[in-house]
This record gives C-alpha cells, sequence and structure tokens, in this order.
DNA sequence: TGTACATCAGTGAACGCGCGTTCACTGATGTAC
DNA sequence: TGTACATCAGTGAACGCGCGTTCACTGATGTAC
C-alpha cells in the first residue's frame, strides 16, 4: 500500500507548487526564495532543481495554478446563479472586495496580487506569458455564457476590481481602505 | 562663483532622490539596489549613508517626491480648465490612461507603480505612510474645488485607472493591454 | 591678505548575509534473474 | 521468493554573486587669527 516513490514525487511536485503559489502571492517573486518554498513545502532546497528548470519555471507554473484556482471561482459563482448572469456579477463583485480578501492576498486573487511584480518582467519571460494567458481566460469567462457582459465593460469591471483590492491592500489600516472597497462595490453594483 | 561645499551637498543629496524616484517606480523597492541608484546620481555608494539613515529612509523620500510630481501634474490639468471640473476630469482620465503612461513607469503615477510593492510593506513601514498620505492627498484634490467629485465616486475613478493602467502594464504586448486602457477610458468618460 | 587648522562630503575597500544554482552523496524504490 | 544490481528523489554542503551597510581615508571647503 506504500506509495510508490514516482507518485512520491509527483506530489511533491505539486506541494512545492502550492506552496510556491501561496508564497509568491504573499510576497512577491523577488521577495520569496527558492530554499523559503522548499521549506514550506517541507523539503531541503536541494532537490528542487530535479523538480524545476529554475525559480522563473517554477513562478509560471505557480501562477497557472493560482488562475486555474481563480477560474475554479468564477465557476463556482456562474454556477450558483444559473439564468441570471446579472446576479452572478453582483456576488462575484462583492465577494471580490471583501475585507477578508484584501487581508489575504495569498490565497486570492492573482491579478491583484502580481500585476505590480508582472508589469515588470521582461516581455519574453514565462511568468509575463502565463499572466496574459490567465487573464484572457478569465475575461473569457466574464463574457461568456455565465456572466454574459460584453467584453469592454468586462474589462472596465476587472480594471476597477483590480485597482480597488490593490490599493484597499496597500492603504490597509487606514481609514480610506475600506472606503476604497465600498466605493467599487457601488460603482460596479449600480448602487450610488 | 563655486558652490559652497553645503550648497553642493543639498543639489547632490536632490539628484540621489530624484534618481531613486525613477527607479523604484520602474523597478520597485527590492529591484532596485543602493548601488545602483548611486551610480544613476553619479556618485559611489558609500557617500549614501551620510545622506539617509537606510534604504527605506531613501524610499519614503523618494515616494513623497513623486506624490508631489502628481498632485502638480493634477493642479496642472484643473489649472487648464477653470470652471469646469467636468472637462479637467475627462482630461485627466484621457491622459492618464495614454499608451505612452503605461509605457513609462518611472515618470508616471507613483500610485500604479508602486502600489504591488507597498501593500507588501508591513504596517509601520515608512513607505506605507507615505503612500497613505499621497493617496489621501491625491483624492483631496479630486473632490476639492478643481474636480469636484464625490469621495466614493473619486475613490472608484482612481481605483479604476489604477487598475487599467497596471493591468495593461502587465500585459503589454498584447492586444488586450491597449484594450484595457480603451474600457476603462469609455467607462469613466461615459462614452460607452 | 595670508597662513594653519578644522570640517565634512564623497571615495573605495571591506563586512556578513542570503540569494539562485550546483553537485557528490545516500538510501529507499524498482528491476532482473 | 530471494538476492544483486540499477535508478533516482531528496539531502546538505558548497559555489560565486550582489545586497545593505560600515569605515578609514582624502582632499576641497570653511574658519580663526
Amino acid at each position: 500500500m506504500a506509495k510508490s516513490s514516482k507518485q512520491h514525487a509527483a506530489e511533491n511536485r505539486q506541494t512545492i507548487v502550492d506552496a510556491a503559489s501561496e508564497l509568491f502571492r504573499a510576497q512577491g517573486f523577488r521577495g520569496t526564495s527558492v530554499p523559503e518554498v522548499m521549506q514550506a513545502a517541507n523539503m531541503t532546497h536541494g532537490g528542487f532543481y530535479g523538480h524545476f528548470t529554475s525559480k522563473e519555471a517554477l513562478a509560471a507554473e505557480a501562477l497557472d495554478g493560482a488562475f486555474h484556482w481563480l477560474e475554479g471561482w468564477v465557476d463556482g459563482i456562474a454556477a450558483g446563479h444559473p439564468d441570471d448572469p446579472g446576479a452572478a456579477r453582483t456576488q462575484l463583485v462583492t465577494t471580490y472586495l471583501r475585507a477578508d480578501h484584501r487581508d489575504a492576498p495569498a490565497l486570492g486573487c492573482p491579478v491583484a496580487a502580481l500585476a505590480g511584480d508582472v508589469a515588470r518582467e521582461p516581455a519574453e519571460s514565462a511568468v509575463r506569458a502565463s499572466f496574459g494567458e490567465g487573464i484572457e481566460a478569465v475575461v473569457a469567462q466574464l463574457t461568456g455564457n455565465a456572466m454574459q457582459q460584453d467584453e469592454q465593460a468586462a474589462l472596465a469591471d476587472y480594471a476597477t476590481l483590480v485597482g480597488a483590492l490593490l490599493l484597499a491592500r496597500a492603504t490597509a489600516g487606514r481609514p480610506i481602505s475600506d472606503k476604497l472597497l465600498e466605493a467599487a462595490k457601488a460603482r460596479l453594483t449600480g448602487e450610488a
């Protein structure tokens, strides 16, 4: 019944990717070291290069994983409101802009967490490619059957969501932080 | 006619702050080293600690400088449209979301350039304090005589501007990058 | 006005440290007979 | 089923490097008489 060593290795690899996905979102690419990721995965750092060719390769894969989670999250909201795209959109906006999303970047939207880092990546970077594909996939979800927005509206909504969450994080601890979340919520749900 | 050494030192200090302000916006706090800043200011790095107590102290001062520039920029737009706050707002939105602002973060809005970095700063950080005060000052400008927006609208606008610019930077090179700028422009100027 | 000393901004070498990455090794798993 | 060998995931020490910061020194500027 013991796991084969290949199974074990594959599980360990996934543990590394998952740990990296959270650490990168919380601390950024530069703010997270390979030894730190490996320690979070309960391994020593020497084994890292048996699984990945470089830190950047891990970053791209961790970002893919975070986008995969995000797409599942959007799908889950859409599934909760079949035949009512407007209600789905409202719930997405409300949930995205909750204080607990602001306060837990490690487990939240990779776009808000890492857009600033990705913006500084060189043009050919694998991380930049993953980010671009990820964001296009999410926009496709918002314009698809589940949410039914036109593309321009979806892009403007997403920009507002990301901007508000990021500014709320950067000003956390000040009254303006909560106000930013409320203002974006009011704007996007038409309550003001 | 020769400058006194005190004048010279004060000028050099300002040169360091200005260089840091651009480098930090372009590359982030962690992505910019003290030697790199000093080289950009045409000095060797040894003299740095004669002017600043730490890299973080420089970062806070450089951020203050960038916000000062931003406030002047907003004032300039407001002054170009006396008695027409709506036109001022439209010009601000249009200018902020231009492709050349996306492509020149070093000389642009410090909020878009550094919000992600500031969000990871600890609660007591000097950089975080500078950022919070800076953003509050800018919001005060947008709600003041020159632009006359109510606070909630100003916050939602700013979130949209920052989110769109940041996402456009993170996706630069893809068609979606320009679309993000256009979508935010349309949303904020009511053209769609 | 000229000389002697004090100041202090900037230089350049050095520090300890953590980074990304490499590598010789170990020991458990897998394979051949 | 049991033994002998091969594989290979993970260990832990080590590498060269750039970081933030320190410090002894230099030489131009400023001050005292």
